[in-house]
DNA sequence: CTGAAAGCGCTTACAG
DNA sequence: CTGAAAGCGCTTACAG
């Protein structure tokens, strides 16, 4: 079933049924009729090679995500999907894994495709500098910035890591922790992890503490997995921290895990912060404090800027948008009696998130006890700790 | 840069270059060479719409995924994909929304693309009744079962609701329970949950219990905010359950919630059982118990089928693939004086699984009490969860 | 082993 | 407003 079959079935030219389908002005409202009767009889449905082959460049805008299963980029999807479809715009989803090159196959696709834009979730700034010259159709990247790239095709929609990561560090400090610690990313391979690193360390800085890589920070990539396992290293090693800032969700909810199988509480023994501000971060126990990057408002303006590409704009935008600091229940806290390593008791403060944290501070069904007791107890409760592990 | 400038570059013509593209075998080494060096030096792709215009039918693999943030289907979806790609055949993934007819999708997806065969995660055998009539090449139904349909082109490759439901419920009982409750689904929309209830239900049965739909069932969909919601309904209403069975891990996770903010422990309080054995379910506090699905089975089996297919088997399967109960830390055992309505005691139980489970009985924090006194206090904190919940 | 030619199903100037 | 014709980039019998 063709397009000449229809043709033949309505008494029409091939033509005039292509302008009908195609919603082309030039057409009598009795030719439409009779043609969309036709198709709808026969339930015709163009073959969308021959439509492509012809179109040559008017098809879809690409959306390439890396990594199917990072639930960050699952909402920002959903929201982009919906405002593509609202603004009649067909849209092609491309999954990647974590450590496929996008850019390539950007490139690839291009050649094959003829998309008209590319949104890329999760794409790596290293990446594009040295591939995306070869890419001719406007794109953005989204959820991370293209400040030191400079082609003219490309914007980007982030939040602005090194300021959130800032903050998640003022906040721990303000709450009275200085021994803080970092779980998860990799200063060499994700751009992202790095500039949430930088944001931390800066902060730290800023209160005259050096950030001490050997000790304070373990790296791991964005999966609760590696969460578990880079927090019991880091505890292991680093038995004093009061607060440990997780570069990512995944990895906090990983971690949170890890701690209590150690025997100690959150946020009674350790505070703990995540990124993101995934839709599980509020459904565990504790929740968990995290900085909630604004999903709607990444792809809103993600699309937008895209479409104002295709409307003649040429400038290519670098825009930040705001991030919120959730206080949840992961983080308590700290007395300076608890900062000299005297029993962690629950906190008295009066704001509800540390309210609700106190009564999940003991949590571990054991009388308090000192922190330096804990801590040896989660020394020797690392072999059964492997043994569960090993038996899931 | 199209097959016409490679010839003409190659100084072969356009039959043979398309020729060595495909990798025909009557071509001469030479000619192999130059004209995949002269592809190599240009970069050339071919264009993928002329391409499936000639090759009408011999293409892609379709699979269509409802639900893109269903991480189970993720978890299979990977392992497909890797198959696909060793077996050398391209897989085209397309994603649904949970309440799309997938069977109409790929009627259209047939016209349009004319794949090989198609694999559809998460599918709904109602759609498929009525028309999967209309789809011409072999397809496979993966994680629900084809069973009741008698299409020559529909295999099926699922979990076996009913007696993974069954299983559930008979753990329960041996751990102790009477009043067990199920969350989660919706008979009328959902087959899969409507089996695993069917399962569910049957089990009871045998043991002289009548699932009453009115008390101890709550519907809800499968996410974490509706399993929180539900939860919070079905407690309320009937406050003397001493187990829950969630229909789906996401679902038992939201519930687990729930159940905390409630002011109840799990299992000190209420034992709580998941289905599916999503990832997270290993890092809840405490740990889920729940079936395990086997996705890398699920998975194998699925492309080997379709494979199977295209080679030329022509009787369609139904096959069950075996799943696991996951022992593991949410489930506790209940005492003869337990059942009678006295304090929840952590269990004596001789198992690892409760042992830990005992552990985590006393973690709200709170002396023991009277399961009765437990209840009441948990219809008091109604309204301070949902305040809480607000605030998120 | 290779080349010349037909045709996949469609869209879009070009005439009328 | 409509029809006849060219052509998008490719594959594959058909001859040689």
């Amino acid at each position: 079933m063709d397009i000449r079959d229809i043709a033949r079935l309505s008494g029409y030219s091939l033509g005039t049924v292509s302008r009908v389908l195609n919603g082309h002005p030039n057409v009598s409202d009795k030719a439409r009729m009779r043609v969309l009767k036709v198709v709808e009889e026969v339930g015709y449905e163009p073959n969308s090679n021959a439509r492509f082959l012809k179109m040559q460049g008017r098809t879809a805008i690409a959306v390439f995500v890396k990594g199917a299963r990072n639930l960050l980029f699952a909402d920002i999807l959903e929201r982009i999907q919906a405002l593509l479809s609202e603004a009649d715009e067909q849209a092609d989803v491309v999954y990647l894994d974590e450590d496929e090159n996008e850019v390539l196959s950007a490139i690839h696709y291009q050649q094959v495709r003829h998309p008209k834009g590319m949104l890329f979730l999760g794409g790596d700034p290293a990446f594009f500098k040295t591939s995306y010259g070869r890419v001719s159709v406007p794109g953005v990247l989204v959820t991370n910035t293209a400040a030191g790239l400079a082609f003219k095709n490309l914007s980007s929609v982030s939040t602005n890591d090194v300021e959130a990561a800032r903050e998640v560090v003022e906040y721990l400090f303000s709450r009275g922790h200085r021994r803080i610690g970092i779980v998860g990313g990799n200063r060499a391979l994700s751009q992202v992890s790095g500039r949430r690193l930088h944001g931390a360390e800066e902060a730290l800085r800023a209160h005259g503490i050096e950030l001490d890589y050997e000790r304070d920070y373990e790296p791991c990539h964005f999966s609760m997995e590696e969460g578990y396992d880079a927090m019991v290293r880091l505890i292991m090693r680093s038995p004093d921290l009061t607060a440990v800032f997780a570069l990512g969700d995944a990895i906090a909810l990983g971690a949170m895990r890890a701690v209590f199988d150690m025997g100690l509480s959150i946020p009674g023994d350790l505070s703990l912060v995540g990124f993101d501000g995934v839709n599980s971060s509020q459904f565990s126990i504790p929740r968990l404090t995290t900085i909630r990057q604004d999903t709607r408002l990444i792809a809103t303006r993600s699309v937008e800027t895209l479409l104002a590409s295709f409307a003649g704009e040429t400038k290519p935008v670098r825009e930040m948008v705001p991030f919120q600091l959730l206080k949840r229940e992961s983080v308590r806290a700290l007395s300076p009696e608890d900062r000299a390593g005297s029993a962690p008791v629950a906190d008295g403060g009066d704001d509800a998130s540390n309210a609700v944290a106190a009564t999940v501070g003991v949590s571990a069904g054991r009388a308090p006890e000192t922190a330096k007791a804990g801590r040896t107890r989660a020394r020797a409760s690392r072999v059964q700790v492997n043994e569960r592990r090993g038996v899931i």
